[in-house]
DNA sequence: TCTATTTATATCGTCCGCGATGCAAATATA
DNA sequence: TATATTTGCATCGCGGACGATATAAATAGA
């Protein structure tokens, strides 16, 4: 069916679109302070819970660690992160915030809210966006 | 405030994840035939409309050309389409396809509902969609 | 205990994305 | 017509993603 190939029909291009172009809205935030987006996730995850090896921050973040890695290496060399030999399994590798690390939550206190306004509109606000993230959720947990 | 900082909360973190999930479900599909996902949105935007200049082509997708450009070297050179300079506009550099490249319409058929099947569930269905296509649609809109 | 397997991380190669920059053709302006 | 600006595309560099592979530590099995 030619139609099916629409590309006005593609769920996938439109996730994909919509999640190039957020990123980009936080592009000008996270520059700011020297980081990416996916260095952000990092953040977030640490910030919940600091001293993660890395398996879990990248359970976490549904990555692989060979993606998960590099990028800790650059976070380390930049000062935002340490990375040491676990203790009772020297095969892991923990990851802990440096107080840098830790005052970057304070200089991006208002990122969620600058983007959340950025988004919010008619068909996506407080009302739908539950539906929304139902949506996805649902959408993550079939192809995890 | 500490909340808006869950990783959970984060709509960004839902669409950038279901959107690489989806296009590792593609991955298999898309491999057997030596494409990869961007290069398969290329060839539907190519399917709709033949010898089409690079610039319509980023626009369509969204994307810079410098993205563009390179993918459409490697395509090229996997003999997929063909990039010649264009007649009234110098500039310009029209990308069509080859025969191999129309052939992979065909080769690629029953991709669209493969995928389809993959994502389908409770929560997002041919009843649902509708409306998550809808929200995307709207956060697209206002970021781009 | 010795070997086999599993697990945690790292390395490598390739293909995006995209900011920055360059260049030539086309167009606008003086 | 000469110059300035815009437009279309390309190149470069860097940071992800990810498949494939490697290595060392931990664990299981013989």
């Amino acid at each position: 069916m030619k139609e099916d190939f629409k590309l006005d029909n593609q769920l996938c291009f439109r996730l994909y679109t919509a999640s190039r172009l957020i990123t980009q809205a936080y592009h000008p935030l996270l520059s700011e302070q020297g980081l990416t987006y996916p260095q952000y996730l990092v953040l977030l995850v640490l910030w919940e819970q600091d001293g993660q090896p890395v398996n879990d921050i990248a359970k976490r973040l549904l990555l692989e660690t060979n993606t998960v890695t590099p990028l800790l290496q650059r976070m380390e060399k930049e000062g935002i992160l340490l990375r040491t030999k676990g203790k009772q399994d020297a095969r892991q590798m923990i990851v802990s915030l440096t107080r840098k690390g830790k005052e970057l939550q304070h200089k991006l206190a208002d990122v969620p809210r600058v983007i959340g306004n950025a988004v919010m509109c008619d068909s996506v606000n407080p009302e739908t966006a539950p539906e929304l993230f139902r949506m996805l959720d649902a959408i993550i947990a079939k192809l995890k």
